[in-house]
DNA sequence: TGCACGATAATCT
DNA sequence: GATTATCGTGCAA
């Protein structure tokens, strides 16, 4: 493994650092870090897709009001929102809007910058890097991401939190979200251009 | 590379 | 009982 990136130094980033509204938090997360702290070592990730899910839209889980299930979406800015579904796999979201409001940012992907030996590759031959976190599913699921996590705060101190970029920006790429059956035709989804971490069909990638 | 399909279980109607 | 912000496999081109 490069020896600069087992040293990677990370800043924090603040609760004042992440713009108001669902649509900017997902683009600003473009290029920003994810930083998971386990008892064998630090993982670290760049954010390389991301899809927004603002109030009053139909796709959104927030969409006919608070449940059980959805409740942290409806925290204030930068809580995580963890859930379960098709039976396997657990997503992981980063609230956006004011206290009250249900709204959030699905963590699509991941370039693995650091732990990547920590990261578990499940099912998967993971001959890439990239493959153990290309996908929301398959992100939670390296980084260990579960119902536990549900509703903490990333950008307190804690086991999961938000990092300041690494490397230079590179253009953003838009697109219709991925998966959704409602407000298909909405362009929410933000990606970085040509990281072939980025998930999804390779039209949806360029 | 690109589809179709089945697995799988919590949540909601 | 239906739905689901997915994934891996298998098969066609």
């Amino acid at each position: 493994m490069d020896i600069a990136r087992t040293h990677l130094r990370v800043r924090r980033l603040r609760r004042r650092d992440l713009p108001s509204g669902t649509l900017e938090l997902a683009q600003f997360l473009i290029g920003k870090t994810l930083v998971h702290e386990l008892p064998e070592g630090r993982l670290v990730g760049r954010i390389v897709e991301t899809e927004a899910y603002p109030p009053g839209d139909q796709a959104a889980h927030a969409f006919r009001g608070i449940t059980p299930r959805n409740r942290s979406l409806f925290l204030r800015r930068g809580h995580a929102y963890v859930y379960f579904t098709y039976g396997s796999c657990w997503m992981l979201n980063i609230t956006s809007e004011e206290p009250g409001v249900g709204a959030g940012v699905l963590i699509r992907a991941l370039e693995p910058l650091a732990g990547i030996d920590l990261m578990l590759p499940g099912k998967r031959k993971a001959s890439r890097a990239c493959d153990l976190t290309r996908g929301p599913g398959r992100l939670a699921a390296a980084w260990q991401i579960d119902k536990r996590y549900d509703g903490i705060d990333v950008c307190a101190k804690g086991p999961l939190w938000l990092g300041a970029a690494q490397g230079p920006p590179r253009p953003l790429g838009k697109s219709i979200r991925i998966g959704i059956t409602r407000a298909v035709d909405r362009p929410f989804r933000f990606y970085e251009r040509g990281n072939p971490c980025v998930s999804g069909p390779a039209r949806l990638r360029r």
